[in-house]
DNA sequence: AAATTATATGTGTAAAAGCACATATATGTA
DNA sequence: TACATATATGTGCTTTTACACATATAATTT
């Protein structure tokens, strides 16, 4: 319960499902996330942390960033489905995709 | 966006997880739910409310009693389905659906 | 080593959500 | 019609969540 429990509150909120399409795609760090979304950094630090410890995101660390990723083991793949469709229909998500994908920032150029 | 993020919190809450449970097996009046969950008509009538009003859920009222489903349109298939995993996994769920099977109020004598 | 960049977390505050209790509404029954 | 039952909602209170801003930590660069 307490797992399933997690998973869903950290569903309930805009800025994390943002996080997740943009994770759909490929790895990001904070830093990214954060040019992308137009967040502070503490906000987005913090809502990668509840994806996190839901266990839908792992990370691995390079240099000084850290690159967060879709964790798609243990059965979650029914609802990374589902939300994949949900993103596919909605202007907020796509234009976050395009915005992801001309994005500059320091750590792209590493 | 909207109606995902609907989705996503009316799913967000221990009391709507269990009530989307029960309603897997079969339609559920709201004082059935009452007394499996053990939870006050208020609480249960809001919880309710919140997952319909998300799409969740339809009704058809009978006499006194208002019997509430799952709403299976509009491709939620794979969220029930991945919610139907979870479950199977917990004991919380198995245990109200055992408490289901033996429940006797006035609407089900009717 | 000092400065810079990236990330994480402490803290106070405001908004949102959940609850109990009271009350309203709707339907059926005596 | 009066009463009982089922459901919905108003209201005040408490808990939870999200946020901004400040600060801490960690790695990199000069």
């Amino acid at each position: 319960m307490h797992n399933l429990l997690s998973v869903s509150k950290s569903l309930a909120d805009e800025t994390r499902l943002r996080i997740l399409n943009l994770l759909g795609d490929r790895d990001f760090c904070v830093c990214e996330l954060q040019d992308i979304l137009q967040m502070s950094e503490p906000r987005i630090s913090r809502h990668v942390r509840i994806l996190k410890e839901a266990g839908l995101l792992s990370y691995r660390k390079k240099g000084k960033w850290v690159y967060y990723s879709l964790n798609k083991t243990e059965g979650k793949d029914l609802l990374l489905s589902y939300l994949q469709l949900c993103f596919l229909k909605d202007p907020v998500f796509k234009r976050d995709k395009d915005a992801s994908a001309n994005i500059v920032v320091a750590c792209s150029v590493q």
